[in-house]
DNA sequence: AGTGAAAGATCCTTCTT
DNA sequence: AAGAAGGATCTTTCACT
């Protein structure tokens, strides 16, 4: 799938997007030329699917951070759906197995937003919010 | 917190994180050293913690995730903890009020490796495992 | 797949305003 | 915060292994 240079260029890049193809080349022992197309392949092939920016929520003043189960009633699934991807507070969801039908990600700076962003869901779907006491493990990569 | 500079600054490098100061300071209509100190300052507030790679675990082979909510049996908190944190395929950990005390995110190659990996938790802790069918919202960021 | 050299483009920072 | 500019740095092409 990867090989072990492919590997370390993935590596590398996680812990910083912006360091130049040469200085990349210099840390794996590949020359400039090599490693240009191997990232090349991984961009086409796509396994890096872009660089980005982590942002560090609490610094912007969101100072709190929970899980939302949410299950909606009969007959409001898309309609639910649709709330969750128009509040930007939920910075992420899936669709999932079992009793929840989704599980999401919110942001925000208060209890008192937090209240009122899950009201909007209370009508329409049986919410579960679990609040965030820690980052036990910040995202990291899966085993490549 | 961030003007609106700042905020268009962050929204690029959320874009596209390997785009040279020049470019960058472009976009958002300001000159290459105006926008070098923005940025620097946007790191040193820690509101830009690290610049990274987004990485599709599918073309890895991880074809299953999962959202697994784990709690554990009395006094085996910290046992569950370190296993999570040495099995690789679980990506994210949030540490959450309620009863579950742990809901992570874990990728894998297979139903069977799947298994494997709830069965080593299964007998310090009690947990639920919700296949993710789909990907709802993918990760992004809260307002600015 | 990979190397090394080299040319030409691009960039970042410093300085002045 | 802008603009100019010099010197550093980078990326890609090419010929060859």
């Amino acid at each position: 799938m990867l090989d072990d240079m492919d590997r370390r260029i993935v590596d590398l890049l996680a812990a910083n997007a912006r360091i130049s193809l040469k200085e990349l080349a210099a840390r794996v022992n590949l020359s400039s030329p090599s490693a240009s197309e191997r990232l090349r392949r991984l961009e086409d092939r796509g396994v890096i699917r872009a660089f980005t920016v982590e942002v560090e929520p609490q610094t912007l003043g969101y100072t709190l951070q929970a899980i939302v189960r949410i299950r909606p009633l009969p007959g409001q699934l898309s309609r639910v759906q649709k709330l969750i991807e128009e509040i930007p507070q939920f910075t992420e969801c899936d669709k999932v197995t079992g009793d929840d039908c989704f599980i999401a990600r919110l942001f925000v700076r208060s209890i008192t937003e937090m209240d009122e962003i899950i009201d909007r869901i209370g009508d329409k779907a049986e919410t579960n919010t679990a609040i965030v006491k820690a980052q036990l493990l910040k995202r990291r990569l899966p085993p490549l």
